[in-house]
DNA sequence: ATGGTCGCGAGGCGA
């Protein structure tokens, strides 16, 4: 079984890219991330005409997540138990539409769009940070105590948690830019202290391997990127990944979302 | 060439 995730950066924008690379990725379970719609105008045809089955979770033009399958698409769930909600400037906070999960040939896949947090010292970021210990606290309960839990929590986690995983660490530093913060990185690794492990990196782990590149600065050409998309995986899980992929061509060209399709392939 | 923001939605925000 082939799994993978994408955060598309609108799919109505993504339609024939989306559609092709479905063809040609073969993939059995898509995790996608910021549909930047809602049901209504969803692309419900492009997944039917390709026998995936679908389910998406989006309300507005903002955020938005979804999972395509062809393995089965069960049991879905929209939101987790006690995600934080975000409520600018003490307003009353609002859900987004950020989590989804389903189970698909066996494994519970969860689609996540982790909050961006803007700055260092923006109320997004703590909002970023109960929002990513809560996913943890709950996905340590899925766990159990049962060995043989398959869970795959795969997404837009926006935190490079190495050096490495971005060009250039003392320009993140410098500029007190987020995703590489202390803070940030503590509640990324928390989710591997609960048992989960990235079981992408072992398999794409040569230098300047990223999956996100901005639009701006001639980032993609000049490969200065990110690893921010992730797919951290149940220790059963994890023991039958066989291979992983960062499909980098999906960067190239007119129409291209900025994050790239991140692949793993289970025995 | 991979090339100098993009998407939504109709002004400015989010990333």
């Amino acid at each position: 079984m082939k799994i993978a995730t994408w955060n598309v950066n609108s799919l109505r924008a993504r339609a024939d890219r989306v559609e092709d690379w479905l063809r040609r990725s073969d993939v059995d379970v898509l995790a996608i991330q910021e549909t930047k719609c809602k049901d209504e105008n969803f692309p419900w045809e492009l997944f039917e005409n390709n026998d995936y089955e679908v389910a998406h979770f989006g309300f507005s033009q903002w955020n938005g997540v979804a999972i395509a399958s062809r393995v089965g698409l069960d049991d879905v769930e929209r939101t987790f138990v006690d995600q934080p909600a975000f409520g600018k400037g003490g307003k009353d906070p609002v859900q987004e539409a950020r989590a989804i999960g389903a189970t698909c040939g066996g494994v519970r896949i969860w689609s996540l769009y982790v909050p961006n947090g803007r700055a260092l010292d923006d109320e997004h970021m703590p909002y970023k940070l109960s929002w990513l210990d809560t996913l943890n606290r709950q996905a340590a309960g899925w766990l159990g105590q049962n060995p043989e839990a398959q869970v795959a929590l795969m997404g837009d986690f926006n935190i490079a948690p190495r050096d490495e995983d971005v060009w250039d660490i003392d320009f993140f530093h410098e500029n007190n830019l987020t995703h590489v913060s202390a803070p940030e990185r503590a509640v990324f690794e928390a989710f591997l202290e609960t048992g989960f492990v990235d079981v992408v990196r072992p398999h794409t782990d040569t230098p300047k391997t990223y999956t996100y590149w901005d639009y701006t600065q001639l980032r993609f050409p000049k490969n200065e990127g990110m690893r921010i998309d992730f797919t951290l995986a149940s220790p059963a899980l994890a023991a039958r990944v066989v291979d992983a992929q960062i499909d980098r061509e999906e960067r190239k060209g007119k129409g291209a979302s900025d994050h790239v399709p991140v692949i793993v392939e289970l025995d």
